[in-house]
DNA sequence: CGGGAGTTTTTGACAAAGTCCAAATCTTGG
DNA sequence: CCAAGATTTGGACTTTGTCAAAAACTCCCG
């Protein structure tokens, strides 16, 4: 994220302090939760209610300034990094969270092969693995 | 699920009307949530702890006898359908779930480009869209 | 067929992640 | 600088699920 307060005002948002601050937290820490971003918001404005993190982290995804993913048995993760159709890759025993780029190409990206009359607009693919930390310590 | 009791048997899990109930449940609705597999447990039995659909749900699904997806914005749903790794397409409006073939055969059934030294044991693929009776509403 | 050991089921409290609402505060255009 | 309108806050509430202990049940064995 380049520069959060133009991009803020570039969707026509009223800048403020938690939004800017969010915005910046999320480039720092990429597939971090609501949680950990208001803990980081904290660090830089001294506080944040958490109301208002999720009213600026559903702004932001509703505006597609951030995208959200929800991997099975973990809280909300943000990011930056959009319109670029990129996939993750979960670790089953610690969640650490990598980004892979996409398969193949532009969204949707894969095609089901029967529809069943849906109008499809993305296919999410989630790959679910073992990080190389954990693996080394299972041995 | 052709029969529940054998299923449990082969698996050394002691049948009891519960987990017969919710196996039944689950073929008769596939894609519901543990709330509505209750409900139908409910009228077959007249009743069942919600903490037992839990319990049931849990160990069928950690022996494999079951699958359990967990999409955004919702509950677990839980199938019957195990062992063709199919994925799903979800309606963005109303919910509703549906089976799709696997695009690319055998699982994991696409491969990473970069892997991050992770060791992938499955690729699992939500395909969003709307379905046609919400398509049509909104017109 | 009856008894016991070991599982399951039940009940009720608890936890995590979000949402809803109304009051207070802030941002922005003029 | 001010007012109008949007945002932030605090607190209650909801949903989905887990934990723990006591009661009930299943299955094996004699």
């Amino acid at each position: 994220m380049r520069d959060p307060e133009a991009t803020l005002r570039h969707h026509d948002l009223p800048v403020t302090a938690q939004r800017v601050s969010v915005l910046r937290a999320v480039s720092r820490h990429p597939h971090a939760t609501a949680d950990e971003l208001a803990e980081a918001v904290r660090t830089e404005l001294g506080s944040i209610s958490r109301q208002s993190v999720y009213n600026v982290l559903n702004v932001l995804t509703d505006k597609g300034i951030l995208r959200r993913i929800q991997p099975a048995d973990s809280a909300a993760l943000y990011e930056d990094r959009i319109g670029d159709n990129h996939h993750h890759l979960v670790c089953r025993t610690c969640g650490k969270t990598e980004d892979v780029c996409c398969a193949v190409g532009e969204a949707p990206c894969l095609t089901a092969r029967s529809h069943h009359g849906f109008q499809i607009d993305e296919a999410e693919v989630i790959y679910w693995g073992t990080c190389p930390a954990c693996l080394k310590k299972k041995r």
